[in-house]
DNA sequence: AGCACGCCGACT
DNA sequence: GTCGGCGTGCTC
């Protein structure tokens, strides 16, 4: 019998074994990558085909072997060379493979059985009658059953568990008034499809090649076909010059009813005599929505990126593994070398996939991908419908699309032969995952390379510590491009000290510096970008009598005023308030907004100049790609004069017009917990100023900030990354942080915040008498410590971070508390493993 | 995760 | 006494 390895979407430690699905003969075999459904338990889940079972199985001692109950697909959801990748993550990151697998695919495709139960004839006349004798939650629960007729097993798996609404739902089984039974969650990707038009052979024959005439066209249908009524013709007429245009292909039909709404009768009866002929053909959902930006090759190339893929072409054309970083300022071209370089790749007949960091809903860089490959481009990111992502999923497993673009979970494509993998901003933090599984899109990337033997390219202008320090231990080939394109210069840059006086205008948040420099641009009729580090109006509300702080009740921040929506909102549970209260401490009403958000700045920069077109971006405002993409053709078609904006405006995108950037709070973030304050502020004071000067225009700089000496300002001041990593990797060399070491962060959390704590310390006893034991001298034991935000949703955290030179002493750490995990941590506190914490947050 | 089993306090 | 809540362990 033959048995095959499993691995269920189920948080189950390790993979099972399933036997043969009925309907399938001896001979033929589940290949791996294969969906499939299994029963688990009592319930019916999805499942992973690896390979073939253990040979043991099913042996006297073992376990009963179930059979694959079902083939979910009719063709494997992932090629199989991706599964030791997957075991690789699964071991890693220390989560179950099932889970992983999920992760990685395209969401929608996890089925599972749900009991669903349902009201029959019966029960609908005689559950009424019966329903005024019950109270309490089972009595709610028969509202719902009358309200809906039909309850699925979400509400009811809960509810079962109560003995007395299980006593009654027998009871109702036996009396014949309702039904439970075992139905399967499947959701179906109904394939698109379009009807094309076209002629049918035969008239194509009477009219000829040459229907490029008019007259002649329709001489030919009065002397061949005279039966045609008016709208017949008047539809052939339009196909014949729809033809035209694009070339004598088919056309959608769509089109042809759009242009003119009497066709579709007509289509019909020209169908049925033979005249013409209508195919249905797969189509794939635009993801792109309106057609993007085009942006045309270049006619020459620098000398800068001439160079760089001197360098990388022998990896390209006979592709082995090696990761490179590509160190060039903001402005210098990368963009063209990763365009060219993956050319290449693709004319050896390899593919190439591209990761980007998820900026709100589209990437200019996205744009030039599209631009230069076309079709063969398909696009992994979150702004796609399940739809749409299902069909680009499908698009590269069938080998149409040989490039892909996306976001990090786009690391997982499943593309067969990788060429070369390009990871743009290597040094986001939005590469990593920040829940469920907790991986890093870059390292996984460097990863899949190894196993697929292709080179690795990550680009940036403000490469992460641990990258650079890799190009000097000589893991990563270093390539500069450190001018920009066009001999633009980088901008000047203008430090101001928002602690000594000043501003004329105290009641502001301007310098008087920023102040003029803004009008001066005004009268120059240059734009202007304002970089603010937060949402919102102001960042939290204080009572100005007794210092009280307004915070949200579920989780432990602060509140953050929105002056449009008239609401304090928490910005991690979504917890509102509205903005007039008194202060829950003292009951003064004396409570007013403090600090500073991208709103305030904008009302601020339109009071300061009334007549400035001013436009905001931030993620309130960005709330589609739609609304995204309007402002940034706003700004592109200078009707903007004045863009405020958070993060979101200093990532990757090019504004020819913006020749002033002011940053309005430069240090706002090295007040954060995290050792990586310093390179976080660094890199985005070093991006915003890369916003400036883009154009033929040189550009200006105004940094504002209460600690105007410090490193990251300083080196940001200089546009000078080499002495900001100087600086930084004596830092962490000095404190044993990454790259110098590696950490993994134990977070416990539980409603009950006395369990956490206890949970936490003992675990941390446990691993501390561990290390002990073992002479495990290079591994360091950091708290627990309440976590940085103590409370969110409602729930208490702590966390404990291990920190070690060598990643396998922690990693077995790691796997002697999972074999312990149940004795330490009994209960409701739940305990997750997160390796190279990107936020100790 | 779900689902079952088994152990214990608080009610008819 | 058992009812009903919760903690523990397993799933091929």
């Amino acid at each position: 019998m033959k048995t095959y390895e499993v691995a269920v979407a189920a948080p189950v430690p390790k993979t099972l074994t399933y036997g043969q699905p009925p309907g399938l003969g001896p001979e033929e075999t589940v290949g791996p990558g294969m969906r499939v459904l299994v029963s688990l338990g009592r319930r019916k889940v999805t499942g992973y085909v690896l390979g073939p079972g253990e040979e043991s199985a099913g042996q006297e001692g073992g376990f009963a072997v179930k059979p694959i109950l079902e083939l979910l697909d009719p063709e494997p959801v992932f090629p199989d060379l991706l599964i030791p990748f997957y075991r690789w993550i699964a071991e890693y990151y220390h989560f179950p493979l099932g889970e992983v697998i999920r992760t990685a695919l395209p969401a929608g495709l996890t089925t599972g059985s749900r009991k669903v139960i349902r009201l029959t004839e019966q029960g609908r006349t005689h559950l009424p009658a019966a329903d005024s004798r019950f109270s309490g939650a089972g009595f709610e629960w028969i509202q719902a059953l009358l309200a809906k007729e039909v309850l699925t097993a979400s509400v009811t798996a809960t509810l079962r568990r109560k003995p007395p609404v299980q006593r009654l739902l027998g009871k109702w089984q036996e009396s014949g008034w309702i039904s439970i039974e075992d139905e399967l969650g499947r959701k179906h990707f109904q394939d698109k499809k379009q009807s094309f038009v076209g002629f049918a052979q035969e008239f194509a024959d009477q009219v000829g090649k040459d229907y490029s005439r008019e007259e002649e066209f329709l001489a030919v249908l009065d002397k061949r076909h005279p039966e045609l009524k008016k709208s017949e013709r008047k539809t052939l007429s339009l196909i014949r010059e729809l033809r035209l245009q694009a070339g004598g292909v088919s056309i959608p039909r769509s089109e042809i009813t759009r242009r003119y709404s009497g066709a579709g009768k007509a289509l019909k009866n020209l169908e049925g005599r033979g005249i013409v002929s209508v195919q249905e053909r797969r189509v794939y959902r635009d993801p792109f929505g309106e057609a993007p930006h085009y942006f045309p090759r270049p006619a020459q190339l620098t000398a800068e990126q001439e160079a760089v893929l001197a360098d990388l072409m022998p990896f390209l054309q006979i592709p082995s593994f090696q990761p490179f970083l590509l160190h060039g300022v903001t402005g210098c071209g990368k963009t063209e070398v990763y365009l060219q370089a993956a050319e290449q790749v693709l004319a050896g007949e390899r593919s190439v996939l591209i990761l980007v960091p998820e900026i709100a809903l589209s990437s200019q860089l996205e744009a030039h991908f599209y631009s230069r490959f076309g079709d063969m481009l398909a696009v992994l990111h979150s702004g796609l419908s399940a739809g749409e992502r299902h069909d680009q999923w499908q698009r590269i497993i069938s080998g149409q699309a040989g490039i892909v673009i996306g976001a990090r979970s786009a690391v997982f494509a499943p593309l067969t032969s990788p060429g070369l993998i390009i990871v743009d901003e290597e040094h986001e933090p939005a590469y990593k995952q920040e829940d469920g599984l907790r991986y890093n899109g870059r390292d996984l990337a460097i990863l899949r390379a190894r196993f697929a033997a292709c080179p690795v390219l990550l680009g940036t202008a403000t490469p992460s510590v641990t990258t650079y320090r890799n190009t000097r231990t000589g893991k990563y080939k270093l390539l500069e491009m450190p001018n920009r394109i066009q001999g633009q210069s980088l901008p000047e840059v203008q430090v101001v000290d928002l602690g000594v006086g000043r501003s004329s205008r105290p009641d502001l948040l301007f310098s008087d510096q920023l102040i003029s420099a803004l009008w001066e641009n005004m009268e120059k009729r240059q734009q202007s970008l304002l970089f603010v580090n937060r949402r919102g109006f102001a960042s939290f509300m204080m009572c100005r009598d007794c210092g009280h702080i307004v915070q949200c009740r579920h989780c432990q921040v602060s509140l953050t005023l929105h002056r449009s929506r008239q609401k304090l909102v928490c910005h991690y549970c979504g917890f509102s308030l509205p903005t007039r209260l008194v202060c829950p401490a003292c009951s003064s009403a004396k409570v007013e907004g403090m600090g500073l958000g991208s709103e305030r700045i904008e009302e601020e920069v339109r009071q300061l100049i009334p007549h400035a077109r001013v436009a905001r971006m931030d993620s309130d405002t960005a709330t589609s790609r739609n609304q995204y993409l309007k402002t940034l053709r706003a700004v592109h078609q200078h009707e903007v004069d004045i863009l405020v904006g958070t993060q979101m405006i200093a990532k990757g995108l090019h504004f020819p017009g913006i020749t002033l950037v002011g940053v309005v709070w430069a240090d706002s973030g090295l007040g954060i917990p995290d050792f990586r304050a310093s390179e976080r502020t660094f890199q985005l004071l070093a991006q915003v100023t890369g916003r400036a000067g883009r154009g033929e225009h040189p550009g200006r700089v105004i940094i504002q900030t209460y600690q105007p000496h410090h490193y990251s300002v300083q080196c940001a001041r200089m546009h000078d990354y080499s002495a900001f990593y100087k600086r930084e990797e004596t830092l962490r060399r000095e404190l044993q942080y990454p790259p110098f070491s590696r950490l993994v962060n134990i977070r416990f959390s539980s409603p009950d915040e006395h369990r956490v704590r206890e949970c936490a310390e003992k675990v941390g006893g446990f691993l501390r008498r561990t290390i002990a034991r073992q002479g495990m001298t290079e591994v360091e034991i950091l708290g627990p410590a309440p976590a940085p935000l103590v409370r969110i949703k409602d729930r208490t955290r702590w966390q404990l971070l291990l920190k070690g030179r060598h990643p396998k002493s922690l990693h077995n750490l790691c796997y002697l508390l999972a074999e312990q995990n149940k004795e330490m941590c009994p209960g409701k506190v739940t305990l997750s493993i997160d390796v190279d914490p990107e936020s100790m947050m």
